[in-house]
DNA sequence: GCGCTTTTGACAATCATTATCATTGTCGGC
DNA sequence: GCCGACAATGATAATGATTGTCAAAAGCGC
């Protein structure tokens, strides 16, 4: 048993989602990031793109969305804990902090007794500029 | 057109589905509540069991959990806007309140203007009694 | 009771995700 | 630089929950 098994091997299919993950700003499906990748030119399977983000959310490298609708959002965001404020309409996504949130939900968890604490958080709302369209 | 088309008939049905999430505790999926009523002897759809459930939720009557493994999970709450924390063993969820959560999300987004705000929590952990039990 | 309208429910369709498994590419040692 | 073991890849099939369809069967108002 180890725990270190992190048998990583480096693959031009790893960096290629990388990158595409690198230039993409909101949000992407993983059925998206597939379809960039191919209009790339890069010959990446989905199973791959699957196992790649997967593998790099497991990492902590990017950041897992799970909107009411049924598909993984993938986007690669600044390390550290944070929530994402989210556009209904046009998928804007901007990080924000809340300390307080983080502690609240410890806190309450251990009031609990509950151990092993770890939480999800996502504000949708509409940002101004679809606002104003509309 | 009428925006006032609650027009809800009462059927067996309904309250069937009704009296099962009332006697029930933790949350369950669509499909386990669907099996329950076959063991009652209820004859319901499985069709009309997801119906049933997005009416109620839409009515809030009823709560929406979406964890991580894609099963919508369905439970009888308390009146109001609360989260839960869930035990990642057995499956107990207990009701908390937040009141400065909500109040900091509502802050957060119009902060940002955003409008029309509204956000999902969850909190995961393990119970008390799950932990000792390992 | 009657008729209109909603609801039901068996079944098919959808669709994202996961499993399969033979082939290919990497890594580490030589 | 070359080789062999072993993980990674990817085309395809499988999975499985949810949604759509539409004729038949209740509710509700009168």
């Amino acid at each position: 048993m180890n725990a270190e098994s992190t048998a990583q091997r480096n693959t031009k299919q790893r960096s290629a989602v990388s990158a595409v993950l690198n230039d993409t700003e909101g949000f992407n499906s993983a059925q998206d990031l597939h379809a960039i990748l191919r209009e790339r030119g890069e010959r990446v399977g989905l199973t791959t793109v699957y196992r790649t983000l997967q593998g790099l959310a497991d990492a902590g490298e990017i950041d897992v969305m799970r909107p009411p609708g049924g598909e993984h959002l993938y986007r690669r965001c600044s390390q550290g804990h944070h929530h994402h404020l989210v556009c209904r309409s046009c998928g804007t996504a901007v990080e924000v902090e809340g300390p307080a949130v983080e502690s609240w939900a410890d806190r309450v968890a251990a009031q609990h007794g509950f151990v092993d604490v770890s939480h999800t958080m996502e504000i949708f709302g509409t940002c101004p500029e679809c606002a104003t369209k509309r």
